[in-house]
DNA sequence: GCCGACTTGGCAAGCGGTTGCCAAGTGTTG
DNA sequence: CAACACTTGGCAACCGCTTGCCAAGTCGGC
């Protein structure tokens, strides 16, 4: 098998130095004389030198990996931050492992054990684990939230309640007076965020806030989302997602209950099909590859500290209301010819 | 640092035994009288342990990782691809990296020889290597290309040829004579493919084509795409993907030009949004999922055989002509009472 | 009762790096 | 010129697991 790769050996014999001082350039900048360290470079480069990314993880217990999982990685949501995550990751010469959990909490957490060991640590993305179950991963490895919130741990959100607060301000211009939170999956932090944020907004705005559901946050379960919410007599519907959102404008054109007309209807994420469906979805949206390059650098961050050492920032960045055409004057203010035209 | 998770030696100790008798029960099946396996098993249960995979891949080279290399992570496209792949890896109880190659030759090169060392082989899909460089990394390591193919090596591709002459079949039922394609990457071998594979169809039914572009494959390059195209005086437009062909639909909305009624629109991949654009979108699409699911399978199979042994499959899986609304009688045949009612 | 074939488990040498510790070399200072 | 503080590079012991080789044990057959 002498076919195989150089190694450090190799570089060392032919610079004339020994493997640790090979090893040293590669790994302590600054250690080894500017002269030495050319010599070695030259050798490595002449043999073609790749160090072996295991045989170094083996001692030093750094993969220069790390994994972020998602909760369901069809779900269109995920693309952007996975790819500012990718991103982000490969700038610091990292790379990104991914994992589907497939909106399961026990194969979430089997994933987690199963690459406990290869990766330096990892970004849960809208992980359906309960507090405590977080806190005792992230006791064990460095671990960075992301969309959701527990005390003690990393995390990167994109900001929910200013959002909902901002939809429902939009909806009472509009004249609406009732509105329908089609929620998302109960162990979902975002689903109940979400709907404390617009119960209370909606509070203040002289409103009624109804929660249906909750939903799977996908467009099948759009249906009978739908049907539940009209039932509320609700005249606005703002959905856990633009999914879920936009398996209700299906199921509202089938029922040919307008939108906006007779309904408006509210999604949030902002993913790619928002801008395409009819009509056109307003959604609370938001940088989502930020969110995604924020988590791996506050993850880089913490692994520069000893474990449970360093600090652990909660990061909320900003999230933004785009109003398309899915939103329109209340039905019941329709008669006044003032806005009826 | 004994505070560190138990290993082989931990467990010989634990269950009475030699180390090599412990790696064998989890390595070599059979090797071990069930006796002692049962015994061994135990002791690993009580002490919790865990197989570390550097180590393990330090002396026995087999990483439990495959790295999947998409030219571009945005493209939805790539989405179902990545699950089938994703789930079928893991499954096998594999690990799948996510590698993006941002649409470039340079870093798809840099990204597979980073990791070659790290996984046990590589999916490339949609590969921008000219031939002669992806056979010089197929020999270096087991490699199945995705959506392309090489003489010599293993692929899985979703049907073209078939595909293509479905689509020239459809629009000629409706009266087209004449079919632009606007074409993707030059170093794209889909984009080669269907180019010929439409010109052969439309020659055979009596229909010209003319190719435009290459554009790249996003909806921002639809535009100019769209209006390329029409200056070709082409009543149907096929374009590379459903990303370009969305861009298209926009740019002919805000130019007025009505579709299907004017000209009609035919993409390839049918992604999700392919369903929500209006018109909606035919598009020659097809089971991704599977393909990703196959990709990893044919992989998988080449992992057991040798290097450079064992067979190299093309497998090509069926496409699926999914006619929407953006196909339409030709503009040419309305005035043909008996078409334009 | 002995022999050969087959099982089973242990020994120990790696796999390719990292890193604590030490010694030689260099430069500075009084 | 001696004393001292830094630099710089080498030695060697791991990191945790795999595996070729060997020896002891089992068992059936003659």
């Amino acid at each position: 098998m002498r076919v195989g790769n150089p190694t450090i050996y190799d570089v060392a014999r032919v610079a004339g130095v020994a493997t640790s001082t090979v090893s040293r350039v590669f790994t302590k900048p600054g250690r080894i004389a500017e002269a030495t360290r050319e010599r070695v470079l030259q050798a490595a480069r002449e043999l073609g030198y790749q160090p072996n990314p295991h045989a170094r993880a083996l001692t030093s217990n750094r993969t220069q990996t790390i994994a972020m999982v998602v909760s369901d990685i069809t779900n269109p949501h995920f693309f952007e931050l996975i790819r500012g995550a990718e991103m982000r990751a490969k700038a610091a010469a990292y790379t990104l492992v991914l994992v589907n959990a497939e909106e399961s909490t026990r194969m979430e957490l089997e994933q987690v054990r199963r690459l406990a060991r290869s990766v330096d640590g990892f970004l849960l993305a809208a992980s359906r684990q309960p507090d405590d179950k977080l806190v005792e991963l992230a006791a064990g490895q460095p671990v960075v939230l992301v969309n959701r919130q527990v005390e003690g741990i990393a995390s990167v959100v994109l900001e929910p309640w200013e959002g909902c607060r901002q939809i429902v301000a939009h909806l009472a211009s509009l004249g609406h007076t009732s509105l329908a939170y089609l929620a998302g999956p109960t162990n979902s932090w975002m689903a109940v965020s979400r709907w404390a944020a617009l119960r209370d907004a909606a509070a203040e705005a002289g409103m009624s806030a109804v929660r249906t559901g909750p939903y799977t946050p996908t467009v099948a379960s759009g249906g009978a989302a739908a049907d539940a919410a009209i039932r509320t007599g609700a005249t606005a519907l703002v959905a856990h997602n633009d999914l879920l959102a936009i398996g209700v404008l299906r199921r509202l054109a089938d029922r040919s209950i307008r939108v906006p007309t007779d309904v408006s209807v509210v999604g949030f994420d902002d993913i790619f099909a928002a801008e395409l469906c009819t009509p056109t979805l307003t959604t609370l949206g938001g940088a989502h590859s930020n969110v995604g390059r924020a988590a791996v650098e506050v993850l880089l961050e913490s692994l520069g500290h000893p474990r449970g050492q360093g600090p652990t920032p909660q990061i909320v960045l900003p999230s933004q209301l785009v109003i398309r055409d899915s939103t329109g004057p209340s039905a019941d203010q329709r008669p006044d010819p003032r806005r009826s035209r």
